[in-house]
DNA sequence: CCTACCGATCGGTAGG
DNA sequence: CCTACCGATCGGTAGG
């Protein structure tokens, strides 16, 4: 009797995916794998998705669009001075992979698995989300917020530490998701930071 | 007429299978794979191979061992003081991972495809070398040299940094693997590193 | 190192 | 959402 918005089932197909994916990997989970877990049959997965790499495309651009969501305003804000807007970046970068974690992960280790189209697409888009920490630790540079590093290999650094989070992250861990957040942008804020100038320098 | 050291086909095997483990992933590289970029055929490669699991293993420890020895006798070493064992520590993983490349990445990605008990032994390997950097860092804290932080978190941190440089070097790129391992250093010494003591305080 | 071959499993379709 | 089924491919063995 209950009234299912449409596509709930399709999200469930989805879900379930993301963690069989992010357990065995995206080539060693079958189809038959992802029915399981809904309890259907194999070929019945075909009433609800045209392929087994159109599901993992959902998850991979759902997980994109939430980085995008949380991170691209902060990046595009005026409001701010580079230190505080990298800082709010990290912790929406790692809040994203906090609560999203499982497609969070799909996402950064199974993209390979896309066609080449879709490989090439997500490959644009992450590039340009890279260019928005770039671009922060550019800005912070030219205030002079920053003291020189390469920028390129420091928005890395900083990306593939919060990606790290999604391996080892765990709800029931000591840390939460906030802290967690927290002390990578105390981490690398420190590591960019110069000290604040002397009034009588 | 050129007598091949023992091992040596074998030791191309793992190269072979290597490259191909990281760029398609092992579950979806196939033996046949493996044999063609050696110009055999699939079954021949049983006659060098137990089985397929078996060449992932050996690039898996292959790697884990090349870690260890560049990184435990820094750790073990009683001559210098954290931070600079830190910064030799992250050089030296950084080294491994842009002279290995292939292999590292191979080790970090694909390890959860071999069997429970080799993931087991993998999983012990891998808590013992994060603890080399928890140590240093606990003990720089201890010290004075390095300020208050979570060493796991940070650890896990630095690790991930360095380990994702596996993803995103390439040997024509701009930066040397030098200056990789370098500023890295340079960056995780930086965010942990305490100002110098004042003389007359 | 080869050919011939094995049972199992894969993603997916037909036709309800 | 089901059963029945398809061709392709998988890791691996037999027997040279």
């Amino acid at each position: 009797m209950t009234v299912e918005t449409p596509g709930a089932r399709r999200q469930q197909i989805e879900d379930a995916a993301s963690a069989l994916f992010r357990e065995r990997g995206y080539a060693a989970t079958s189809v038959r794998d992802i029915a399981q877990a809904l309890n259907i049959q194999g070929p019945s997965l075909y009433a609800h998705v045209a392929s087994k790499e159109d599901v993992l495309w959902s998850i991979v651009i759902r997980a994109a669009g939430r980085f995008n969501e949380e991170v691209g305003p902060v990046a595009a804000g005026r409001d701010s001075a580079a230190p505080q807007k990298l800082r709010d970046m990290i912790r929406g970068h790692a809040a994203v992979v906090t609560s999203s974690q499982k497609d969070a992960a799909v996402f950064l280790h199974e993209w390979r698995f896309l066609s080449a189209d879709r490989r090439a697409d997500v490959a644009r888009r992450r590039d340009a989300y890279e260019a928005l920490f770039r671009g922060v630790i550019d800005e912070g540079m030219r205030t002079g917020d920053f003291h020189t590093v390469d920028s390129r290999l420091t928005a890395m650094a900083i990306l593939s530490a919060l990606n790290g989070i999604a391996t080892w992250y765990r709800t029931d861990g000591p840390l939460t998701a906030d802290q967690i957040a927290d002390q990578h942008a105390d981490l690398f804020l420190q590591a960019l930071q110069n000290p604040a100038p002397e009034m009588h320098s």
